[in-house]
DNA sequence: TTTACAAATCGTAATCATTACGATATAATA
DNA sequence: TATTATATCGTAATGATTACGATTTGTAAA
């Protein structure tokens, strides 16, 4: 998703597209992969002195409700990234640099049938290590 | 795992098996799916009243340290349950009571081989829902 | 069985991520 | 530009987890 998809869908459920907003979505256009909610007051702090832990994580929480942003729990820490808008598919996560790379396998058609009585409501299939860029520093 | 398999774990790394630390392990070879330190905690309460968070979380710490526990980030919360040492499988897990079913699918060899120059060390696949058996309550 | 000591536990405080809230400021629009 | 609902600030509260000095207890050797 992109930002003016994501100011679209803020406008168009009646919220404001504040600066600070819009700030914080442009990290998360930038971010390509998925960050803290640490990471992003530290950046935010570099543009706006004194911003409050509450604006950060309003908008955090804001932005996972209305599907722009979408959330996975990473050593005890919620992590965001951009939601991705595109075909279902999952994501390598890189320990080193929270960047992510597609992995368009998912067996949840095969799983679903050897589940039967069970009622699914959501998956998760993430694959962790180090991406290639990150190898090399 | 059961009882006796962890028991023999933590003396053949030199730590003791006390009657906290057996009660916790009994918790857990009874419970069948993933529990929270307050679920542990609470059922401990029951046994030696007094008990310290401290003995739960480093208990706890310890066990997944040594392989006797697997631990997963679920809803901003660490859950635990007993290792599967049976052959490599995932789980379903019930949202409801934590109650996990095996699930022998997994994509991670085609997976991997989409993921050259990737170094994987870790993944996760989780189905969330609810089971048959909390769908009637 | 007793002794000795490393390890475990207690009691409690500290830390870290996250949420909450009254007072104030601001974006949207009329 | 005046109005008003929404957003933000400043700060306190919460909840999970970790930390630590003092005390107790398994364990194994004497």
């Amino acid at each position: 998703m992109n930002m003016n998809e994501a100011i679209r869908i803020l406008k168009e459920k009646g919220y404001k597209a504040t600066g600070r907003r819009k700030d914080m979505l442009e990290y998360f256009a930038h971010a390509d992969g998925y960050r803290t909610a640490k990471h992003v007051l530290q950046h935010m702090e570099t543009l706006h002195e004194g911003i409050s832990f509450d604006t950060i994580y309003r908008n955090l929480n804001l932005y996972d409700e209305v599907g722009i942003l979408e959330t996975t729990d990473l050593d005890g820490e919620k992590h965001f990234r951009m939601k991705c808008t595109t075909s279902h598919h999952h994501h390598f996560i890189c320990r080193d640099c929270g960047k992510t790379k597609d992995v368009d396998i998912c067996p949840m058609e095969e799983v679903a049938q050897s589940l039967a009585n069970y009622r699914i409501d959501d998956h998760k299939f993430e694959i962790y290590g180090v991406c290639p860029t990150c190898q090399i520093g």
